[in-house]
This record gives structure tokens, C-alpha cells and sequence, in this order.
DNA sequence: CGGGATTGACTGACCAGTCAATCTGTTCCG
DNA sequence: CGGAACAGATTGACTGGTCAGTCAATCCCG
């Protein structure tokens, strides 16, 4: 039986740990005495806490993952716009990276970008999300406030790319950070991705 | 002096070995091993051709992306729409990934979106690319055919990672793939950015 | 005292890169 | 024309270092 309260979790700790020197320095280049190290606790208590390296990674993807379905959910089950949810997504996504932004970095560079390896073994999860983006966006078609030239499964992932791109932007310094251009940037996405690029002759 | 005419390129074969198995294995999990193997050549032949094996990569992606930012700048001096600009690039990308679908799916997900390794080395060739489209964008909107509330740069990012994503559709086999939906792709990826998913009140 | 938590030295596998040896085609001289 | 001399191409066994994962010993709480 776990103890009650613990001092310290040190299996949190390591999971921490772990999405620093994930960040810093990518899951295939560091060593799992980094992570040791960086959580200040000796070499053999992670495999204590986990069966594998790749193990530490595929649960913090899988915890956040699922928070982020469940939030895509909730926000789906709301009464308002294609357009605000679409809004409510995006935000969420770029609060989380505002929120931890190590965290996110991981998440998307090594599991959700990882064709070869992670990518492939969480990919009925991803799926998942791009599942409940498009059915957003087919509900909109079918209340005709989306037009229906582009099909769901296709507008979901142009939404989801371009979200992650932007994220990749501030990842790779491409874009400024700084909340003003976190809130930018939600508006932007959307309006984009809704609006389109292209001055409509008659419209305002 | 080289020989004028010979049998076989060994370092084309070589070069051509290794983005299969990139393709198929991974950078970080393949063997420089196996690159010698596939391309029927002996160990010690790759290091004669190549410094390393991060070399070839390099090679790879740097013969790809010249190729690929010569084909922008090109497309961006003809006397034609924003709009059939952004939908030329497109179009030159996927047919990139239906010539070669082993060669993009590495230059992607090797180099392009491998913020801790490669993508970091070549950022500057990527920028290059962003710059080339948000040129685009920024003269659009000048000359009144973009509406300008989304910043070019920001208009740029959200093209590209729209047209990633989709190939990373096809490499994870979520979308499917032909003929048929490599051209409707072209077309669907423009009408999104371009066009946006809103119905707009008054539009024909 | 019993058992989970914690330690860190150790091992076995793996693999990038080296290198000395060999091969093959070219050049040039007698 | 034969063949000597050379140079780049090609070979693959070997080395040195790295690192994921193991494990026996120790700690410490209840």
C-alpha cells in the first residue's frame, strides 16, 4: 500500500525532471542519469518508479493527452459557435503551452512530430483528437455556418497544424513570446483558420 | 581526376539507400549498418563519401530544401493571383511527396520538426522558406487582394503547417492516398487558408 | 522487524567511426 | 604492346566509448 502522504512524490519528481532535460536536450540525446541527476535522486529509483525510458515519456504524453481530449470534449458539449469552439481549442492548447511550455515542447517534438517512433504507438490517440475536431467542424457544415467545400477530416487537420506550427514558432524562437501574443495568437489562428486570408468583395 | 562516366554513382546510391532507411527506420533507431546494406555496399564506402552519418542527412535535406526555395522564389516573380501563388507552392510540395514520398517523410520529420537536432542546425534554411511565403502574403495584402488582420508572418506559418500536416496525414496513413487526393489536396489546402471555413452572408 | 524506498556500481550490448589491406582502372614509359 | 607505378575506390574487421537496464546492499518508516 502507497503511504499516505509522502514528504515528496519522487516518482512526480522524476517526471518533472524528465520533461526539463526532455526539453533541453530531446529524448534520443540525453541520458537517463540526466534525469536522475536533474531530479536529485540516484540512478536505479527510476527504473524503480518506471519499466523503461520510453515508458517515462509515453506517460507524459498520455496524462496530458487525455486532459486535452477531455477538454476538446467539454468544449464541444457547449452551446455556442463553430467559431468559438474552435476558439476555446486553440486557447486551450496555447494556455497549456503557456502554462508549461517545456512540457508542450516534448509533447509535440517527441510524441505528436515522432513519425518513426512515439508518434506511431500513440497514433489511435492522436487520432482521437483530429476525430473530435472534425466532428466540430461537420456539425457546422450541417447547421450551414461552415461552408462545406472542404471536408472535416481535411479542416480538422489544417486547424491542428496550424496550432501546432504556431507553437513550433515560439519553440524554435521563430515568433515573440509574451502573454499579449498568447491571446494574439488564439484570435489569429482562428481567424485564419474561419475567415481566410482573401478580402471577400461585399463583406462590411 | 574523377572518371568521367562511371558505372554507378556509389555516393547517389549511397544517398538513395539512406533515405529509405530513414524512411523506414528512423534516423536515431537505423544503423549506418543498414544504410550500407540497403545501398549494397560495404561498411567502410559510406565513411569515403560522407564525414558522418548526421553528414547524409544533412546532404539530403540540403539538396531537397535549395530545391524547394529556388521552386518559391520562382513561383513568387510570375504576374499571377496571391491566391494561384500560394496554391503553386502547395501544389509543389505534395507533388515533392508524390515523387518522392520516402525523401519528404525524412526531410519532415528528421529535420523540418526535430526541434532539439537537425531543425535547429537548418533553422536558417526554414526561416528562408517562412520569409518566401510571408512575402507573399505581406504584397497581397497590400495591394488589397488579403485582408490584413493577420500578420504576415503569422499567415505564413499557418500555410505551411497546413500543408505539413496534411503530409503527415498521408506518411501516418490517416488520409488517404492517390492521384486523386494528392490534386484535391492542392486545392483543399488554399481554400482553407484563402477561403476559410466560415459561410459568408452575401457570398454568391 | 518486515517491506517498500533508495542507492550506485556494474554489465552486456550496441554502434559510430577508424584503418590497414586490397582492388581496379588509368597513365605513361620503354 | 607489356607492364610498372600510382591513385582513388572499396572492403570489413576492429576499437573505444557510451548507456540502458540490473541487482545486491542499505536505508528507513510503520
Amino acid at each position: 500500500m502507497a503511504r499516505a502522504q509522502p514528504a515528496v512524490d519522487k516518482r512526480r519528481l522524476i517526471l518533472d525532471a524528465a520533461v526539463r532535460v526532455f526539453a533541453r536536450q530531446g529524448f534520443h540525446t540525453c541520458r537517463v542519469s540526466d534525469i536522475a541527476d536533474e531530479a536529485r535522486v540516484a540512478y536505479g529509483l527510476v527504473y524503480h518508479y518506471f519499466k523503461s525510458k520510453d515508458e517515462i515519456l509515453d506517460t507524459l504524453f498520455l496524462e496530458r493527452w487525455d486532459v486535452l481530449l477531455r477538454a476538446i470534449a467539454e468544449v464541444d458539449t457547449q452551446e455556442i459557435p463553430a467559431r468559438q469552439k474552435l476558439y476555446a481549442i486553440a486557447g486551450f492548447i496555447v494556455d497549456s503551452y503557456r502554462h508549461d511550455p517545456d512540457l508542450m515542447k516534448v509533447i509535440i517534438v517527441e510524441v505528436t512530430r515522432a513519425a518513426n517512433t512515439f508518434g506511431r504507438t500513440h497514433l489511435p490517440q492522436i487520432r482521437q483528437a483530429y476525430e473530435q475536431i472534425a466532428a466540430i467542424v461537420d456539425r457546422a457544415q450541417r447547421d450551414g455556418s461552415f461552408r462545406d467545400t472542404v471536408t472535416p477530416d481535411f479542416a480538422a487537420l489544417a486547424f491542428y497544424g496550424a496550432v501546432e506550427q504556431v507553437l513550433t514558432g515560439w519553440i524554435f524562437s521563430l515568433l515573440p513570446v509574451g502573454d499579449r501574443e498568447y491571446e494574439d495568437a488564439k484570435t489569429l489562428i482562428v481567424e485564419t483558420i474561419c475567415g481566410g486570408l482573401e478580402r471577400v468583395e461585399g463583406a462590411q
